[in-house]
DNA sequence: GTCTATATTATGATAGAC
DNA sequence: GTCTATCATAATATAGAC
C-alpha cells in the first residue's frame, strides 16, 4: 500500500467515487431509487453534498455506476470459481455455484433489493439494466450451468427456474430484518447459511445434500 | 347496488378512503415508502391532495391502512379455501394452497413488493407489520399446512422454508417487468401461471405435478 | 367531506471560494 | 477536488372557504 494520510489528488478522487458508490448502493437498496436522497448518500459516504454532482453529474448516472459496480463484483466473485469448473460434471458445477451464490447473497443482500426496486416499474433505467447486466449474466449462467437440463425438468420455463433460484436464494437475506423479527435468528450467520444451502440442494438437486461446506 | 352518481356523504367518504388505499398500495409497492409521494397517491386515486391528511392524518397511518387492507384481502382470499380443507390430507392441502398462493401473487404482486420494501430496514414500521400481520399469518399457515413436516424435511429451518416458498412463488411477479424484458413473455398470463404452479409442485411436492389446474 | 391556497421543510443541482 | 452557500422545485401537512 502506498503512503497513507494525505493522498495524491487522483487517489483522493477515486476514493471519493468509491465511497459514494458503496454508500449509494446501500441507500438505493434500503429506500429505492426515488426514496434515496442525495443527502442520505453523501452523509453515509462522509463526503460533501457537491461531491456527488461533481463525480456523477446526476443521481441517475450515480445509479448506473452503482449497477456497474455491483454486477462487476458479482461477476468477479464467480470468475475464479468458474475458471476452475473446466471439465467438471454439470451436477457438481451446479452444487458449487449454488453454494457460492448463497454466500454472495448473504453478504450482499443489497444487490437483490436493488434489483427488485428497479423491477417494480417498467422504466428506461430497468431496460438499461437488463440489457447491460441482467441478460449477459443470464446467458453466462445458462450456458455454464446448463440450468434447465441438469435439473431433469425440461418442461420448466427458464424464466421460472431463474427466478425460483434467485427467489429461494436471496429472499431470506433481502427480508433479513423481517426474518430476524419473525424467527429471532439472523439469516446471515454462518450456521444458518449452511443449513440454507443444504435446503436448496435438497430442493434443486435432490441427493446432493450436506456436501456443500468447503 | 344502490342509486348511482351523487352518493350519500358517508358513502362518498368510504369510496375516497378505498380509492386512496388502493392507489397507495400501488405507489408504495412501485416506489417504496420513502419514494412514494402523497401527490402521486392522490393523483392515482383521483382525489384532492387534502383528502389524504383528512382521511388518514399522515402518510405513515395511510401506510398502515394499506397493510391492513392488503393482508385482509390475502386472508379473505384464503378463508373460503381453508374452510373447505377440513379433514383433507395435508399433502392435498398443500397442493391446493400453493396453487391459490401463486394465483394470488400473480394478481397482487404489490403485496410482495410492499413487504420487501418494509423489510429493507429494521424500522418501527416493520416491527408493527410483523407483529400485526406477518406473525399471525405465519402461525395460521404453519398450523394449517404443517409446513415443515409434510415436506419430509424436518431439518429445514422453518424460516428458510417460509422464505423459499414466498421467494419461488412471488419473485417472477415481483420482478414482472424484468421477467418480461428478459424472456419476452409476461409471467402473469394464465398459461405461464399454470406452468409455474407445476414447477413449484415438482420442487416442493415431487409427484404432485399437473393436478393443480382446477 | 372536499376543495383551493399556502406554510414549512426537504430535495436535486449549481455557483463560486478555497 | 472539495467545500459552503444557495437556487428552484417539490415535498408533507394545514387553514379556511365552500
Amino acid at each position: 500500500m502506498p503512503d497513507a494520510a494525505p493522498h495524491r489528488p487522483q487517489q483522493r478522487s477515486a476514493e471519493t467515487r468509491e465511497k459514494l458508490v458503496e454508500a449509494a448502493l446501500q441507500v438505493f437498496a434500503e429506500r429505492g431509487f426515488e426514496g434515496a436522497t442525495t443527502r442520505a448518500i453523501v452523509d453515509r459516504a462522509g463526503v460533501a453534498l457537491a461531491a456527488l454532482p461533481y463525480h456523477f453529474k446526476t443521481k441517475e448516472l450515480l445509479w448506473r455506476a452503482v449497477a456497474d459496480h455491483s454486477f462487476g463484483r458479482f461477476a468477479e466473485q464467480f470468475s475464479a470459481r468458474i475458471a476452475g469448473l473446466e471439465g467438471v460434471d454439470s451436477r457438481t458445477r451446479l452444487r458449487l455455484l449454488l453454494g457460492d451464490y448463497v454466500r454472495f447473497a448473504a453478504s450482499h443482500p443489497e444487490l437483490h433489493r436493488f434489483m427488485q426496486d428497479a423491477s417494480s416499474e417498467s422504466t428506461e433505467r430497468l431496460r438499461w439494466l437488463v440489457e447491460h447486466h441482467v441478460r449477459p449474466m443470464y446467458e453466462t449462467l445458462a450456458e455454464l450451468a446448463e440450468l434447465p437440463r441438469t435439473t431433469g425438468a425440461d418442461a420448466w420455463h427458464p424464466g421460472h427456474l431463474l427466478y425460483a433460484v434467485i427467489g429461494t436464494v436471496a429472499t431470506p437475506y433481502a427480508h433479513a430484518a423481517e426474518f430476524e423479527l419473525l424467527t429471532g435468528e439472523r439469516p446471515d450467520q454462518k450456521q444458518l447459511i449452511d443449513r440454507h444451502i443444504d435446503m436448496l440442494l435438497g430442493l434443486f438437486l435432490p441427493g446432493s445434500e450436506g456436501a456443500s461446506h468447503e
